[in-house]
RNA sequence: GGGCAAGUGGCGGAAUUGGUAUACGCGCUGGUCUUAGAAACCAGUGCCGCAAGGCUUAAGAGUUCGAGUCUCUUCUUGCCCA
């Protein structure tokens, strides 16, 4: 057997790959763009996956005419960089670099269509002073705003942690416990964008509806509304929000947050603090506030029920209720809110149903929150759960103590980080306490080099000179804002400046934007589907309201959220985990530990992480097997959507195949010719047609595991047609076809079976006649609905046709011979189903 | 607790609008070649049965000439929200 040295000929097609582009000026353009990475160190096989995926489409679209936008970069900052650089005394600078260098060799090893002169990364100066221009922006059309938010704080680093830090209460690091503290801190007012960002999703088509549903729920709109409730003895109210008004005869508790401004009456009392401690232990966020105990805490205040006379309500402060959703007090109906049930079984309060559930006289044992019918509710009494709401506002807005509200559960985007290794925020602070954006011409503020990373803090805060400056226009003395943004700010807008990398007077050249944008095809992992692609939806708008050339709201047309790569994981008897390669598999379900031969426990397959050790490295893999067989089985073994299981037998025997498909080549080069059958060669010709067809559309569909398997096919096909009579122009044609389909998929292979054909017109998609070539077709043939015989006929055969040929040539005959047929369907081209009884 | 998605051989998974279930690959079994192994090639491989034939898409029901596909109930798993 012809065998090819993978090696060779991919490095030889890689110098060529990094020359050649996908611009097309006649085509039609077409961007595709893949999540760009962090540059952690190494790319992994989640990597791998998401950049194949995009290239197969890149390539696919390039050869079918399109213009092909293809470019790649890196999300260079955030806080692994500062991490490491404590460890081994790197600065996040250079770490980063060296970081990016690797990766970009790594990724070149993979046969990437890149455009690489597009490269960027957003820890240049380059980069982040646009984005740096982008904030002061939309500072000037109030987008940015400063307002007090409760931190992580760890003490003894005196920094704030993010959320994955904080383990059981303490710092990661410090293991000191964390404290709740308050600071000031800079927001993008995504929620101005609140109806726009919901009512959009319904153009997104071409997204996936799962995606679309996360991002509902996340914006989380709810109709209600403010209901002022009286203080019995006192002047004050309590303003509560509620989507269920209709409930309101049922309401027999007011909870409020323990932040809820009626707190002051209680801040010297010892029993509230006490309570208010254990509510803050249980720690802000939702779920935790869920699965904890309803607690409340007796306010002694009593409010008058609004419609129902010499009706009084008692006043809670209670655990469950949020001071930052609506206004931090609600009315409880634990007829029909679970919460409130427990709440209310708990305080031993009033349980009244107010929403028919069919039952007569039930007592309830838990909330009940379906439809019915309004009953003990006076007015509302018969009304349904709809018209009870419409009905309760008008009555509310009548009597003027309140009125209906739409709430968003969608909070403002918090982007100060005390940290180093990130885009500073052009904002600096007056002596006089006024806080204004840098001047424009001083951009970019550029980061130090010259930090201490292993002092306590901030180290721009701590850094001897950076923060001192004056303000630009009048001179007076300044110090800078020590915050820098969220990395998510970075990965917000890139998809913008790749349209136009080096443009330097603004964020993007307008017209390249206005022609590449949208993103005609974006694709990236599922754990982005809510925070990265809000905050780039939010960005597009933001940018649009502030720049009229800009005329876009949506930034990707279509997405694609790929599975995850996983991998079985393994322990030795001690519980340590062990690489794959530490080990040696006996069978299926057994292993051993290499150094010493004791049992391994495998673990179920799981998402490859580096703590689980579970990882396969890409690079052993493209160094063992070829960048093309890594390729073909990641995009072979499972639908592109779902989780995949990396298989080391599975890229073996991809690479086995590869070379199949390159001997196949290699025998048609070097076959005699011989005597053609035309009938043979059109048969021949006419599968190899349908295939393609199948394969086109698969690739269209992002089917790509389909795709395959009909190569498969097409293998198996073509070499018994290798002896047949077929002429070698035929053959050399007709696996010149092949090779081009292939194309997006191993890209250095199909290229070296092309030119070894002396292809012309390599990089071009072939034509595929869609009408099926012959005109035979096999028909089922059924008895009462059960499948007998499948029989070739000419296509278009008619029943009565069929019928005859049926009782001379097929074994149903028998089932029809002694029968009597009741009734025959017939569907052209597909079926026959005779229905007989006996 | 709510919402969404899914359940097909030993495994990954195919199957236009309801119309040939199990394509293709992995694994496994037997064979050829080889000193042996690997590779390659050939044959077989859903289940029961010697066979004819029967059964089979998580379980059960329904609609239909015909259901993996549509409807309902139950179970299980995954994801998101709580």
């Amino acid at each position: 057997m012809e065998r090819i040295n993978f090696q060779v000929i991919e490095k030889k097609w890689q110098s060529r790959f990094i020359l050649e582009k996908l611009y097309n000026k006649q085509g039609k353009k077409f961007y595709c763009l893949e999540m760009f990475p962090y540059p952690s160190g190494k790319i992994h096989m989640g990597h791998v996956r998401n950049y194949t995926i995009g290239d197969v489409v890149a390539r696919y679209k390039f050869m079918k005419g399109f213009d092909v936008l293809h470019p790649m970069g890196w999300d260079a900052f955030g806080l692994p960089a500062e991490n490491a650089s404590r460890q081994n005394n790197l600065h996040p600078k250079d770490w980063t670099k060296k970081n990016i260098e690797t990766m970009k060799n790594q990724l070149k090893l993979l046969g990437l269509s890149i455009d690489w002169d597009l490269e960027i990364s957003t820890c240049e100066e380059n980069y982040y002073k646009h984005q740096q221009e982008i904030f002061i922006n939309f500072y000037n059309q109030g987008l940015v705003s400063r307002k007090e938010t409760y931190v992580n704080w760890d003490p003894v680093e005196k920094t704030v942690l993010a959320n994955e830090q904080v383990i059981n209460g303490r710092g990661w690091r410090s293991n000191a416990v964390v404290e709740r503290k308050k600071l000031s801190q800079w927001f993008f007012n995504i929620t101005k964008f609140s109806e726009e960002l919901l009512k959009d999703l319904e153009n997104l088509d071409g997204w996936p509806e799962k995606v679309r549903l996360m991002q509902k729920n996340w914006i989380g709109k709810s109709y209600g509304c403010e209901i002022n409730f009286k203080i019995e003895n006192s002047t004050e109210t309590v303003n509560i929000f509620t989507t269920r008004p209709d409930t309101i005869f049922g309401a027999s508790f007011i909870a409020l947050s323990i932040d809820h401004p009626l707190n002051r009456r209680f801040k010297d009392d010892k029993e509230f603090n006490k309570f208010k401690e254990e509510c803050n232990k249980t720690g802000t966020t939702e779920e935790a506030l869920a699965n904890a105990d309803k607690i409340g805490f007796n306010s002694g205040l009593i409010a008058k029920h609004p419609f129902i006379k010499n009706k009084t309500i008692p006043i809670y402060f209670a655990n469950f209720v949020l001071m930052d959703y609506g206004s931090g007090a609600i009315f409880g109906c634990p007829a029909h809110d679970q919460r409130d049930f427990d709440f209310a079984i708990k305080y031993n309060l009033e349980i009244i149903q107010v929403v028919s559930d069919g039952k007569s006289n039930s007592n309830l044992k838990e909330a009940f929150t379906g439809n019915g019918k309004l009953i003990n509710s006076e007015f509302l009494n018969n009304l349904d759960i709809l018209k009870a709401k419409e009905r309760i506002i008008k009555e509310i807005e009548n009597k003027g103590i309140g009125k209906s509200k739409t709430l968003y559960r969608l909070k403002d985007w918090g982007i100060s980080r005390q940290r180093y290794w990130g885009c500073p925020i052009p904002m600096i602070y007056l002596e006089d306490g006024s806080v204004v954006p840098v001047d424009k011409s001083e951009l970019p503020i550029k980061l130090p080099d010259d930090i201490d990373l292993k002092a306590n803090g901030n180290p721009l805060d701590s850094h001897p000179s950076w923060k001192h400056t004056t303000e630009k226009s009048t001179g007076k003395k300044a110090t800078r804002e020590t915050d820098t943004l969220d990395t998510f700010v970075d990965s917000s807008w890139y998809f913008l400046r790749f349209c136009s990398p080096k443009h330097n007077s603004s964020p993007f050249d307008e017209k390249k934007v206005n022609y590449w944008m949208p993103v005609d095809q974006y694709i990236g992992g599922i754990e982005h589907a809510i925070l990265h692609l809000l905050y780039s939806r939010f960005f597009t708008k933001g940018i649009k309201k502030c720049n009229k050339n800009f005329n876009l709201s949506e930034p990707f047309k279509n997405l694609f959220t790929q599975g995850m790569v996983c991998h079985e994981s393994y322990r030795d008897q001690d519980g340590n985990w062990l690489y794959p390669d530490e080990i040696k598999k006996i069978s299926n379900a057994s292993a051993i530990k290499l150094t010493d031969n004791t049992k391994v426990i495998i673990g179920p397959p799981e998402s490859m992480s580096k703590s689980k050790k579970n990882t396969i490295d890409p690079e052993t893999m493209i160094k063992q097997y070829g960048a093309d067989s890594v390729r073909w089985f990641i995009l072979s073994d499972s639908p592109p959507e779902k989780d995949i299981q990396w298989s080391d037998a599975g890229v073996s025997s991809a690479n086995k195949f590869l070379q199949k498909i390159w001997n196949l080549n290699y025998s048609i080069k070097i076959r005699d010719n011989i005597n053609n059958d035309k009938q043979q060669e059109l048969e021949f010709v006419s599968v190899i047609n349908s295939y393609a067809n199948k394969i086109d559309s698969s690739i269209d569909n992002f089917r790509f595991n389909v795709s395959i398997a009909h190569f498969y096919e097409i293998y198996n096909f073509f070499k018994d047609f290798l002896k047949k009579k077929i002429s070698n122009e035929v053959l050399v044609e007709n696996i010149i076809k092949i090779m081009k389909l292939m194309m997006p998929f191993t890209p250095h292979l199909a290229s070296e079976c092309l030119e070894m054909f002396n292809c012309k017109n390599a990089r071009k998609w072939p034509e595929i006649d869609k009408k099926n070539l012959i005109d035979q077709i096999k028909v089922a043939i059924q008895i009462n609905g059960k499948t007998r015989d499948i029989i070739t006929v000419k296509k278009d055969t008619d029943q009565k046709e069929l019928n005859k040929i049926i009782l001379r040539d097929s074994k149903a005959n028998k089932y029809l011979a002694e029968a009597k047929v009741i009734k025959t369907i017939f569907v052209k081209n597909k079926i026959i189903n005779y229905i007989i009884s006996k």
